[in-house]
Parts: structure tokens; C-alpha cells; sequence
DNA sequence: GATGAATGAGGGTTCATTCAT
DNA sequence: TATGAATGAACCCTCATTCAT
């Protein structure tokens, strides 16, 4: 797979300067909700952080939603570029093994930043908008779903999505209680969200 | 077991009184978290919402947090006690018998009334005393790890705990998801529960 | 002077009781002005530290600022029985003696309940009457005026009064003080009240 | 001594914006307190005398208690100036010279904005702090305690120390008395409080 | 674009006082 | 008379967002 930023056109200084400051900003708000949580997440805090002032900030955020947003969605991203990676290796056969490889994605992603992961967690399901809502985690979603069509034969598309959509929640509710209890057994909890996901997939009702 | 109320001497119309206003006070607050979310709850809105001032609200809730942790404790009461009624039905064999019975009490708690339930794990992950917190939480993960046991030979009792509390916690989840597509189909969410929980408990490590 | 109490007729036993209820409350709020300072009174605590309704501390005082109103003059009235004894003793011959007398009921009647009487200066000044606004007040004031006034001989009455006050009140401040930084030296104390007194009076204009 | 300020460079205009608003506020602090004494004073009506919202006040001030600090504050540092004027006058001999020049400053001080500092007073010792709690009104204090040293040689520190806290009480308590009775007569005034001082000191115990 | 001062609605909590029982 | 539940005005403080410079 190519890098695509290879071909992008090399930014005007101003909007070199611009994207550092997207990213300083950003960077800065998954400190402060790593550090302070869903409680103490507020904007003035963040450009704080950034060290940028509360005007840049809506610059380039037209809210405190649309920060979130985006952090969520570049977890998603990184789930997404994850979960693609592991699907690229070769031609997987069994369902454990597309399981395997879908939780190593997700462990990986929420374990890389456990604590804004679980946050963001929280502030989605509070501003209402779950990670399907950026065209990322509907992405994963369907990759997922696409995964579990070769298991689930002649299951329906909405079944295929649903079941997608309930596997990614049952997986990150699991990590995160791995995650506040402490330093994860990463081989431990593979084993079991798999053996959880093959449970639940099987109880799916038949076409 | 005889109705003990029925020994328990009038309440004086003063102490009437209260109660009632309690109980005012909390259904409403029950409706405002389902009518406008966690966002949306305060406690002027609640006492608005049961004709009461705010005055009253805090004579017999010190704080916001109390108000919802009540909440929550009643749920966790109305769960415990459905688990208790499910396991004296007579001598349980199988583990999914058992889980079965975990299950129906689960889904029955939470699709009561789904919004409230789904709001109050939201609010008590933000406010950071889950459910455990309250004493009648503790009791319902302890009853469901002392069934675990009888199908989990030789594990710890942290283990069983640990087991016990993801299990509520997957359950829970997948109660939320399958309220927010709408209506539900009791049994086939029941199935999809049970093998669930069954391939978790699976996969655990045995000792 | 004659005990005019023995000549009031017997109380009927529910007289007798309004005036239990009454010292029951005047001695609740002492003590809850003392634990708890200016910022932690109010009605209620004190009703429940008396074991009273609150209904029933409004039937005695009408307001709060009554009920502080009525500690300070039970204050002020223990000051002036300490002042007509120290009085009475016998003829009285220099300005030492007669300040040391004053002086030694000021100090015997605030260090009794010393934070009481701290908490009552403080809120008097908030509340703004000060403790000549009651009739007990005054009479200290007046007999501490007589009493200078044969030390002080041509001085006007009005000046007079404004020596009186000045003295009360220089002799709170250095009480107060002085038990703000613990256990009391009493007679060190009188000796550096006596000296300050002597030395303002001293310095009053002469006509 | 010449304008230091003369040098200070220009504040940009946001940094003197903000200067400005900070004086404002605090100029209408003092007029409220002034005006309704410590029961009337609080954030909200001192935004609106400053014509300014509450939000800035607390951009400045992160609390009620800090904004009376900071008024408190100032008023030492005024005290304090006039205090070290008063000495770099000459040397000083006698003590009744040097009290006279401390006098002086606190009548000079305290009779300026004689409503604030007696709301202040209060104030202070409702919320706790004396002034020696910033490190200005420690600062009065020692300079005192080093005047009085001269006078009385062989005093403990400690002692010293209690006995300027001592003088600086007295007098703001009998400039307090003289300024709720009306306009000051300055000269007078200060006469009775170096008396009184005298006679004070003088009664210390000798080492 | 950047800054950061300013805004003000909103929300939690307290407590003196009233009044139905 | 006693009770204590109920009231609601007041108050402190926060923070998302705007806008003049």
C-alpha cells in the first residue's frame, strides 16, 4: 500500500503552520482528558495546554464537540489502519483466527492510550454520538461486518453490521475493565474476548 | 414468607409525608434522565419536575451525586432481587441454566425502563462509583460469582469476581445496544447473552 | 440588692417549661456558635443540637439575629452582675483599683466561654448592633462611666460615655487576643489591661 | 526617590486592558463593602457595581475570599508605605516618638476608607485570615515589633512580636470606635492612642 | 490569523423562615 | 403549642463561546 501523503502537494508555509497547530491542539486535548477525564475536559484547559489561545482553538474547532469528534476519530483511524494491516497479511481461514486478529487490532488501539480511550468512551455515549457517526468507525464497522460475512453465510446485511457493531462494543467494554484494573495480559485478554466473540457469534440466529 | 409490612406499625402522617416525597422526587428524577440524558440532569429540572423545590430535593438528598447513586441503588436492588427470586426456583444444574437465569434477570432490569438504566451507567462512569459502590451492587456481582463458582472449579475468588463483574458489564452492554435499535426480542437477545457469557467464561484460564 | 426573682409568682408547669425550652435553645446555640464559629450557625443546627423543632425556636425568637441578640445580652448581664460585686465590695479609692476591678470582670466573664464571646463580638459587628443596643449593655456602659467619672472629675457626660465604651472595647480586643493565643495568664493579662487603661484615660483631654 | 513607573514600558493594550478591569473591580469591591458592610458584599453585586460580568471577576479573582484579601492586602501595603515613610524620617528616640509615628500611620491608613477597613476587619475575622496572612501584613507587623525592640531591651522575640500585634489591634480597634462616631479629630485621637500604648507597653512584664 | 479578555446563562447548594398538620 | 416538611431567594462559581484589538 502506497503512501498517499506522498503525493500531496507540499503546504504553503501558513498552511504548514496551520496543521502544527491542529496537531498541537489536539495532542494537548487528549493530554488533558487522559489527565483530568470527561470531567475536566473543557476548552480553556486545552488551549492551556496547547499553549494557543482559546481563539485559535475555535479556528480551527468549531467546538468542544467537534474536538472530541475528532479525537475519536483518529482513534478510529488508528483502528482502522490496525484492522486493515492484520486483514492484508494473507488469506485467513478460520473464524478464530479473523477474530484473533480483529481483537489484536482493538486491544492495541485501546491499550496504546488506555486512558483517552476509555474517556472518549465515555464522552461519546454522553454528547450522543457513537464512533460510527465520522465516516471512520463506520468504516471499521463494515470491514468488520465484511470479515464476519465469510462466517455467517447467508446472514443479512443489517445482521452482518449489527452483529459488527456488537462485537466492537462487547470488545471495548472488556478492555476497559482490563484497562481500570491495571496493566493488561494482552495474551490473556485475546484469549478471552475471542472466546466471548465466538460465543456470541454463535448464538446469532440462523438464516 | 409473610408480608412483614403488613406488621409494620402506621407511619405517622409527617413521615408519610416524606416518603412520598422521596418517592416523588426520584421518579422524577428518573424521568428527567431518560427524557433529556445525563447532560440534561440537574436538579433544578428534577425538582421542577416533581413539583417540589429545590429546597426539598436537598433535605433528603445531600448532593446531586446521592440522588443518582439512590437511583442506582434501586436498580441494582430490583436486579438483585430478580437473581435471588431466579435462583431459589430449585436446584440449577447446568452452567447455561444458570447463565439463563443471570441473563433474565439482567434483561428484565434493564429493558424496565432501558433509558433510565442506560443513562445511569453513563453517569456512573462519569461520576466514577460504579455500581459496586453501593452495597447492593457488591451483593449482586457476589451472587453471581458464588454461582460462577459451582461451574468453575478451583478458581480464586478474585477470579470469580473478576469474572462476575465482566460478565454484568458484557451483559449490560449488549442490553444497551440492543435497547438503542429499538424494541426487543427477549429471547433471541437471551440466547445471544448466554452463549456470549458462555464462550467468555470459556476462555478463561483454568487453574 | 434584693433577689427580685423570689418575687415572681410560681410559674404554671407550662410556663415552666417554655422557660426550659427556651434555656434547652439558648444553650444549643452557644455551643454550636462555639464549635462551629459565625459561618456554621444557623437555626436549624441549633434546633437540632437543642432537640427542638425548628418551629419551636421560632416560637421563642423571632429571628435569628433575636436568638444572638439574647446570648449577648445574657453575656453582657453576666458582665454587669460581675461589675456591681466587684462594686459593692467597698469603697473603691484609686483609678487603679477601680480599673482593676473592671478589668477583672471583663476578664472573668469572657474567658468563661471564650469562644462564645469571641463569636458573639464578631457577629454582633456583622450583624450591627452592638452590645449597648440592648438595655444590659447600656448599663455597663453607665455604671463604667460613673465609675470613671470620679476619676476623671469636670469630664462631660457624653465624653464620659465615650471613655466607658472605648475602655470595654480595648479591653475585648486585648482579651480576645490574648485567648485567641491560648490558655490565659490572667493576672499578666489584668496587669497589661490596667496599663493600657490608665494610659488612655491619661491621655483624654482635660477641660 | 524618583517615578519608577516612568520606565515600566507601555503594557501592550490587552495587558493594560486587563489591568484596568482588575482595578475596577477592585474599586468596586471596596465600594460595596463600604456601602453594605460584609453582609451585602458578595460577587455578584460587585461585577455589576464594576459594570463588568460575573465571569471576568472570577477570570481575576479565583475567589470570593481572595478578592477580600486582595483589598485586604493593599490596605497593608498603604500601611506599611506610610509606616516606612514615618521612620526614614530621622532617628527616632523616644518611645513616645516612636509610637507617635506609627500612630499616625494607622489613623493615616485607617481613616482613609475608614467604612472599608473596619468592613474588612470584620471580614478577616470571619473568614480566618488576619492580615499577617499575606506577607505584607506580616511585614507591618515585624517592622513594629523591631521599633518597639529599642524601647523595650531584653524582650523575647515572640514577645516583641505579640506585643506589635497587640498595639497594631488596640489601635485599629479605638480608630474603628472613633470613626463610627463621626468625623475625626485627628490630633486628639492620636494622643489617646499613644497614651494608651504607652500605658500598655509599660505594663509588659520586664525581662 | 492570533489573542485573550469578556460574557452570562447555567447549575449546585444553603438556610432563614413559614405553615399545614 | 410543637413539629418538621416545604419554600425559594440568594449566592458562589464554571465554562463554552464570542469579538474587539
Amino acid at each position: 500500500m502506497t503512501d498517499q501523503t506522498a503525493f500531496i502537494p507540499r503546504k504553503s508555509p501558513a498552511q504548514r503552520r496551520s496543521r502544527e497547530t491542529v496537531e498541537t491542539i489536539l495532542e494537548a486535548a487528549a493530554r488533558v482528558l487522559e489527565a483530568a477525564g470527561p470531567a475536566g475536559f473543557n476548552t480553556n484547559a486545552v488551549a492551556a495546554r496547547a499553549g494557543v489561545s482559546v481563539g485559535s482553538l475555535y479556528q480551527y474547532f468549531p467546538s468542544k464537540n467537534a474536538l472530541v469528534a475528532e479525537l475519536s476519530r483518529r482513534g478510529a483511524e488508528a483502528m482502522l489502519a490496525a484492522l486493515e494491516a492484520a486483514m492484508a497479511e494473507d488469506g485467513a481461514r478460520t473464524l478464530e483466527q479473523d477474530l484473533r486478529r480483529i481483537v489484536r487490532a482493538a486491544i492495541g488501539w485501546q491499550t496504546a492510550r488506555p486512558q483517552l480511550e476509555r474517556a472518549l468512551d465515555q464522552m461519546e455515549e454522553r454528547v450522543g454520538f457513537d464512533s460510527a457517526a465520522h465516516g471512520v468507525g463506520l468504516r471499521v464497522q463494515t470491514l468488520i461486518a465484511r470479515l464476519l460475512a465469510a462466517h455467517l453465510p447467508g446472514a443479512a446485511p443489517d445482521q452482518l453490521n449489527e452483529a459488527a457493531a456488537d462485537s466492537l462494543s462487547l470488545a471495548r467494554t472488556l478492555i476497559d475493565r482490563a484497562v481500570e484494573r491495571g496493566p493488561i495480559e494482552a495474551r490473556a485478554l485475546e484469549d478471552r474476548l475471542v472466546g466471548m466473540l465466538i460465543g456470541y457469534l454463535g448464538a446469532l440466529p440462523r438464516p
